[in-house]
DNA sequence: TTTTGTGAACTCCTTCACAGCT
DNA sequence: AGCTGTGAAGGAGTTCACAAAA
């Protein structure tokens, strides 16, 4: 149900609008995707639409919210606060969305007991202590890639079963650890790819090969 | 094919390991995908592997390059240089993959005019002509949500081709505009939602619903 | 013998289209 | 009359399994 959070960005937006219902349609569309899906999308968590009417918006935000375990705050630690690290821990997206962040972790001595939003940066020494402290189930790892595995062994060690990785490597990890990965370099790389499709016919792997090949035996 | 990139990584660092040649079941396990997959996947290329033996790290590097459009660098303008966009624009990954930052704008006066690795930040009035001069066709927008909206639509009016979203929005856009996005709360959410699953099987929408209603037909 | 490249089967997701409520 | 909830159809992507090539 990777599209819940989408909804549920949808449907707050609405109820600071003072909106009370709202259809399949509307929302649909605010999300970006087709009614249909919208629909068997949220009947996987319940009937909780009025036929001839829509969907009360205080409803669903509560019952979607309820569904992404956002009903309680998940404390937090993020490792390496490097540029990335920093932006991340200053995001104020996380705290209005069920998000706390207890700890901040880094390896470099300079930055080590420096304030950032808030918090003090610990070493990485006290990388477990921290995890086991404030009982935290959620690393983010903003490490340099050499580093991410070794950094997500130890929070996967020290009791973390969700870790949200923007170094660019594959971690490897338990089955029962949960990874999501964002890697900006490769969406880049996915625009680049559409880009080049944009710019003309010319050299596009075997589809193009096909094309020559049919050129050739035309002029011949 | 929005899995290249993840065997362009991949083979990168296997050919700076040296490393000569590879078979599909080694490039699948690095790239954490099923072979099958990644056969099939290359495949589409062309056929660059050799039956028995495998594939030619260097080569493969190449043709999956070519096919990313990676063998050119792309310029790249970031809209919205407070902590994200700043992490972004000193962000070393894009150089070597292809992309270059030509442009930095933002709307705030306390940021115009600061240099931001080796870029002076440009005023958002300068958009589009840093668009046009440039020959921009990739846009970043790391920008608060409120505004992205109206800042992707100057993009593509002054000929940006394709947009990466850092703000927590949908954008709409004409059909011929390609839109990737990146939401580090939604990634969050989605883990929020596989922890709350692993805490127990209370409350689980129509699944419990239905366990439910059979305890109470069996207690009764 | 080893490993690719690929038809065929399978699984999952999406969209259609409409019965059933309000 | 209008809109949800959902079976059924359709499509896309994945995996199997093996023939063909080195």
């Amino acid at each position: 149900m990777a599209r819940l959070p989408i909804y549920l960005r949808a449907l707050t937006t609405l109820a600071e609008e003072a909106v009370t219902t709202v259809s399949s349609e509307e929302l649909a569309s605010a999300a970006g995707v087709n009614s249909a899906k919208l629909r068997k999308d949220l009947s996987y968590l319940g009937s909780y639409g009025t036929r001839g009417v829509g969907y009360d918006v205080d409803y669903l935000v509560y019952q979607v919210s309820r569904e992404l375990g956002l009903t309680q705050d998940w404390p937090v630690v993020i490792v390496g606060l490097g540029h990335l690290g920093h932006a991340l821990a200053n995001y104020g997206g996380f705290a209005s969305r069920g998000f706390a962040i207890r700890a901040l972790v880094d390896a470099d001595a300079a930055t080590v007991g420096t304030e950032i939003a808030g918090l003090r940066v610990r070493h990485l020494d006290g990388l477990e202590e921290e995890v086991r402290k404030h009982g935290i189930a959620i690393g983010v790892i903003a490490t340099p890639a050499p580093v991410a595995q070794e950094i997500c062994e130890r929070l996967v060690a020290a009791g973390v079963s969700s870790i949200l990785n923007f170094a660019p490597v594959v971690l490897v990890v338990p089955d029962e650890v949960e990874v999501r990965k964002v890697d900006m370099s490769i969406e880049l790389q996915i625009l680049a790819f559409h880009e080049q499709r944009k710019l003309g016919p010319e050299r596009h792997g075997r589809l193009n090969d096909a094309v020559a090949e049919l050129a050739d035996a035309v002029s011949t």
